[in-house]
DNA sequence: GATGAATGAGCCTTCATTCAT
DNA sequence: GATGAATGAAGGCTCATTCAT
């Protein structure tokens, strides 16, 4: 990895929580100096712009996630059991480490970008699909290996999970209350449980 | 209605799509002015600052969304019928009139002020658990009549249900398509009349 | 008095220490209102604007000391008694009721003013140039009268009074020790015991 | 000196007279945009906020007064010779350059945030007792080397000429006259003389 | 004569961005 | 590749003033 690599790490690194915290908007160039430690100079040296730097931080944090929902989902084989993670790792995870500070980015993203930032909100819309999609694609497997019932439609079921755990990140982020995730959360389990 | 309080209200009525699409951050005095064709001047001799008209925003959108829910759900009297006024609202309204430009104000301001505005938080947070109470005194109200199973966990279902329509319109929105909306409000209907 | 003679004499009353105070930039139509608990159109339908407030102000304030002045000399005859006058009216009521508040309105408005409003430097002139004459006849009859010297230069000598007098209270108004003034005031009165 | 020091230095400088003349309250940004030919932002790199920039600008317009002083002092030994520069310095020099533009501006930043501006007034104040002390110091060793006359009270004749100085320095920028300026400092010279 | 409401210019400050070194 | 220093536009907010009622 090259010097310049090496920095443009660095930067989306250190930047990833101010943005999912404060939006693109919200955060100044000054925040990223600040939480970098660099100067204004050195982050256009690697970045052509703030969006490019934001559109930067949105992969890595996205990819953060992913990252997470992979490495669990490894451990298992059965479809139910890697249906299951999406809840095990939303429930535990999302409002502490090792999720991005700030909750899932891919929410915070979306309504921060869908009316301002075109770019942004492509990235972010391109998430949720492919989210959707790897749900779906585990249920149609479920499906074909008998182990879940014919009678459902997977991409309608996939949405509901996606919306479910999305929305429970919001409603105990915005209160506070981290029972009213695990409360959905136990309901996204009977939810898999019951296919 | 003095003049005052005319002007206030036509301030918060055309900025409320405004703040509702871009943000706390997003939405500037320039932008104010630009919704309203008046002059910073004058915004200012009617709220002290953009915080209060943001405040004052959020709950004139909060009550356009209450308004709604609460005129569809006069039409009906039990409390299935009632549930699914959430459902039919939202599948049919949140992307467009009369429901706030930008979708649902709860949904936009919980994740734009989570991290960045107490004041908004909080009001935010007041009306997720309002609209949560709501749907548990409504559960309850069933079970009591006979018309829902008494296993249920009034509560749990209740934050699933709010978790499960801010989703589907975040997905929605971010991927600009109605189907999706439609798609989750097509379960939350199923698990309703499953109750 | 009319009524708009008595509601131009309570704003001047009522404005003249934040004048005094806060000089004519620092000063705000703002100030004026909540000086007064009038509104700025009231101010205005008194005064054409801002600087006929201030020179209004300025007179009042400039009289009020006068009256004090004159009113504590009218109890003496002798021109040295009558000098003497200056000494204890400064050195007792400079900081303090009955002068207005902020101190020497003169002195105020002379810095205030010497660069930057002309009208208002005029005035605060006059009053230092009246100031200085008074004293000079009061030492020229002195003279006359043989109760002082004749080696004295009389206008040399009231403009030192005068100088020692203001920067005086200059001295203790910045550095907020009454001593200093009184100190100086010794000077002045054994200055004139001298005579 | 770095190009920030030196930036620096040439706002300080060319703000100097400007501040002097007009104050705190009445010098606004676009002054200083305007006497430096720099733009704001470029203002605002090199200091915090206008605090900062009056903070420093009375600094600066201090050291000048007292690097005159200290150089006129420099050429004499007694104590009576040395006490006569400040008559000197002041009777020549105050209107004029090399004094700042705008007059003495110990006085002029003691009258102007005496009421307004705590940091400002504290380092006016600080000035003052400086000088006061300075004085007085000199004084007594006056008086140790039997110069002058032990019946002096030094702080109170400290005081009575720093106050006889300012004094006249407002009477004479407010009347225009600089012969009144002469006039005190010629009872100052004798004040000295008859020690 | 007084008010409430508005204006437009100006306030101090921060923004994203540039570029010589 | 990184920095320091600068820019001009825009940020939120306050100013003195006006005028219909």
């Amino acid at each position: 990895m090259s010097k310049a690599e090496q920095t443009r790490a660095f930067i989306i690194e250190k930047t990833a929580p101010v943005f999912n915290k404060k939006g693109f908007a919200g955060t100044s160039l000054t925040d990223i100096e600040e939480a970098t430690g660099l100067t204004k100079g050195s982050i256009y040296s690697n970045f052509a712009n703030k969006d490019e730097v934001a559109l930067a931080v949105f992969d890595h944090n996205l990819k953060t996630v992913n990252t997470i929902i992979q490495t669990e989902m490894s451990k298992y084989s059965s479809s139910r059991e890697r249906l299951m993670v999406y809840a095990k790792v939303y429930g535990r995870n999302v409002l502490d480490h090792p999720f991005p500070a700030g909750g899932c980015p891919i929410l915070n993203t979306s309504i921060d970008a869908d009316d301002t930032h075109p770019e942004l909100r492509k990235r972010a819309s391109a998430a949720v699909l492919a989210w959707k999609d790897n749900i779906t694609t585990l249920i149609r497997k479920g499906i074909k290996d008998k182990e879940f019932k014919n009678s459902i439609d997977p991409e309608e079921l996939a949405l509901t999970l996606v919306a479910m755990i999305e929305g429970a990140v919001m409603i105990s982020k915005v209160t506070g209350k981290i029972n009213y995730l695990k409360a959905v959360m136990k309901s996204v389990e009977k939810m898999i449980n019951d296919l």
